[in-house]
DNA sequence: AAAGATTGATCAGTCAATCTTG
DNA sequence: CAAGATTGACTGATCAATCTTT
């Protein structure tokens, strides 16, 4: 499968993203825990329920694919986030399968105290560290790395 | 606490850093899991273990600091990875409280075979997408980000 | 049969408490 | 009592199997 190494500068690139990735995570679940609120992927999921369009709910598959979560660890957190209060589930007139979950007043609440300490903690770790320039161009490599051309990995052994 | 809202090219850098991170994760979690070898975790135990001077075995408050995890975690880790034959725990001659950690023939051998796996998922993520310039680029701007300066959120509240 | 979603069993991560030696 | 390390209890992630509707 594997047929060629990678280069140094790769190799270099990859544990540098995992660690800054690993604590720049920590910050920002350390100052949420810290400020006594849910954790990033609470916010993640009210941040998709907020969106222009959702006011009657989306469908769990659709959060599914927006953050790349299994649809296993969906169900679960979904549960969790509705035992709070902070969206709820419907019915779906279209599609009996499923349902659509949609965000509440208590979630649109949370969801604004949430960012200024999720922000805050990404200032205090981004901005201190990298110029606005900076950080631009961080961002357009990893664009690069995120393209999703198939890599020869997708090909079945 | 947070005083000051990031950039947008914060919000940026730092989403995409995620996703990346994810991802390049994903595939080379899935390519080991593919060729039926253990986790990446397990990697990065025997290769510290296997390195110059490691020879009569680390303590494994060293190696919670090069690998960044929590000593519960650690514990763990180890425990599962020496039921494995691939490590084992060893008698520490100056200091009761702890042991050495030592990596065994097995150990090295695995290593061996893990990373023609681990380097073919990265060649295949990274060196597919970037140019070695790209990725050398990408590397300097993540070191900046890793610079451990004190950040604000750093202070006690 | 395939897509959408959930559940049961199991495994790993987390937090606080504990134990031992320095 | 600090530091090094482990353990128990709990929460969260994972995999395979299942259930329902299309």
């Amino acid at each position: 499968m594997a047929d060629t190494m990678p280069t140094q500068e790769a190799v270099r690139a990859w544990t540098r993203m995992a660690r800054a990735q690993q604590r720049t995570l920590e910050r920002i679940e350390g100052a949420l825990k810290r400020a006594e609120l849910p954790p990033l992927a609470w916010y993640d999921v009210l941040l998709e329920l907020s969106r222009e369009g959702a006011a009657d709910g989306i469908r769990p598959f659709e959060l599914e694919r927006a953050l790349l979560l299994p649809q296993y660890g969906l169900s679960r957190l979904i549960d969790r986030i509705a035992r709070s209060g902070l969206i709820e589930r419907r019915p779906c007139a279209e599609d009996g399968r499923g349902h659509l979950i949609a965000i509440t007043g208590d979630g649109r609440e949370l969801l604004g105290r949430m960012w200024p300490v999720y922000g805050g903690a990404l200032a205090a770790t981004v901005d201190a560290r990298l110029t606005r320039a900076e950080a631009a161009s961080l961002a357009r490599l990893l664009d690069k790395l995120l393209a999703d051309e198939a890599s020869p990995l997708d090909r079945p052994a």
